[in-house]
DNA sequence: TTTTGAGTTGTTCGA
DNA sequence: GTCGAACAACTCAAA
């Protein structure tokens, strides 16, 4: 068989391990590879995820002995013309299932056609593809238990191999720059499939064993990190669940991984979920959104509530680009619940200072929160900023961390230091 | 078709 | 400190 040139386009699979799109593009002849960047997605992402992204395709660069192409620009104009600047017959790239990446390959397809040439997509960042999951008669689940079942049940296949690959890209494509790391103070996770495998070892080695019951503590750091190697495609969840036995940790573990591949299955099903409540009959429920509601907002963002625990987990989102998952529904129900403030202001909050900021995850989980999503029992799930403070922070240590003018408060008015007035910031009241 | 049982992650009270 | 029940009563998957 003749060597035909393709292009790999990178998009959230920046990986070289375990990689359908690279072993159909490898199969076929030399590849190019090549990542766009796209303007929408510089404009929405905030720093924390601009630099993970920045560092994920140095590394990936690197990997590949620094072959890869950059473009700048729309991906309908951008794709089409470099395939047509290396004469080659196909572009390969991983599915995505997102509303916009949807959307936007069809359009890549559609200009690529008229060239005839063609967009041939191969595997998605999950271990069953978004759409595929369905009832007995076809239809999608709507709750996650039966659709978790049904899930495990589908399997997945083995992780492949890295292929051999012959590069095709710089200096003989040209190029343009590798996007430099944005100015970030915040302390961000090492980038690069490297790094998400040492993260998942250092997991399975420690933390895993404790995970069913740790990993809702804040203060003990009991979860995985690995979400921002999963957002960029970094590591593949297939690669994780691989290694999972049957302990009762390691199957909340992958029972965490389900909750991702549900969301991006609702999503696909509902591509206007990501910023519209998924059940309509909500959209008649009152929210503020007057000029007192944007302080209130504005509060809630810097972390200055008065609610420590609330407060704790608005800060160390801003500084770390990351909160922890218990935290981030607490903060979530206090904004809905207790300030009446829509959910999508608290979602988009948060798109812009994850680093692992994801829409189908995270709008889902905020609609789970806002009952207007997917929660089969949504009508008394309250949470109450102190009970979850003493229940899941009981030492106030994590509170202790990123509030550190409460830090002086003994026992546990940590939780609700309005019961000890001395020496606390006025907007504590 | 009807019925049954369960639903990520809640809160509070009282034994 | 832990545990179970009540809360109020909906939705939905599956038998």
């Amino acid at each position: 068989m003749s060597a035909t040139p393709v292009v790999l386009w990178f998009r959230r699979d920046l990986r070289l391990a375990d990689h359908p799109a690279l072993c159909a593009a490898a199969a076929e002849g030399p590849v190019t590879p090549l990542f766009v960047l796209d303007p929408l997605f510089l404009d929405r992402a905030g720093p924390s995820r601009l630099a993970l992204l920045s560092a994920g395709l140095a590394g990936l660069d690197e990997a590949m002995g620094g072959a890869l192409v950059v473009r700048s620009g729309d991906p309908v104009a951008v794709v089409p013309a470099l395939a047509a600047e290396l004469g080659v017959d196909s572009v390969h790239a991983t599915a995505d299932f997102g509303p916009y990446g949807g959307r936007r390959d069809r359009a890549v397809a559609a200009a690529l056609r008229t060239d005839g040439r063609s967009l041939v997509l191969t595997g998605s960042p999950y271990a069953v593809d978004p759409g595929s999951v369905t009832k007995d008669d076809g239809s999608p689940y709507a709750v996650f238990t039966p659709f978790a079942k049904a899930w495990r049940a589908t399997g997945w296949v083995t992780p492949l191999p890295e292929p051999p690959t012959e590069w095709h890209g710089r200096p003989a494509v040209g190029s343009d720059p590798l996007p430099p790391a944005p100015a970030t103070t915040a302390e961000l996770p090492p980038a690069g499939e490297e790094a998400a495998y040492a993260r998942w070892e250092q997991f399975t080695a420690g933390a895993l064993d404790q995970y069913a019951s740790a990993r809702d503590r804040p203060d003990l750091g009991g979860t995985s990190g690995l979400s921002p190697y999963l957002r960029f495609g970094m590591v593949h969840p297939r690669q994780l669940l691989a290694e999972l036995g049957p302990s009762k940790s390691e199957r909340v573990f992958a029972a965490e991984l389900a909750w991702r591949e549900f969301y991006a299955d609702v999503l696909s099903r509902h591509p206007r979920s990501g910023w519209e409540n998924l059940d309509s009959r909500m959209d008649a429920m009152p929210v503020d959104t007057g000029r007192d509601a944007r302080h209130r907002f504005e509060a809630w963002q810097r972390g200055e509530t008065g609610y420590p625990i609330v407060d704790a987990g608005m800060r160390q989102l801003l500084a770390t680009g990351w909160m922890h998952n218990r935290v981030r529904m607490v903060v979530a129900s206090f904004l809905v619940k207790d300030l009446h403030l829509p959910w999508q202001w608290g979602a988009g909050h948060f798109m812009v200072h994850l680093v692992d900021g994801d829409l189908a995850s995270n709008s889902h989980g905020w609609q789970w929160t806002a009952g207007t999503g997917t929660d089969a029992a949504p009508y008394f799930r309250i949470f109450s900023p102190v009970t979850q403070s003493k229940r899941f922070d009981p030492d106030g240590a994590y509170i202790r961390r990123w509030v550190p003018e409460l830090a002086h408060i003994d026992g546990d008015d940590i939780h609700a230091p309005w019961d000890s007035r001395r020496g606390i910031p006025l907007f504590f009241f």
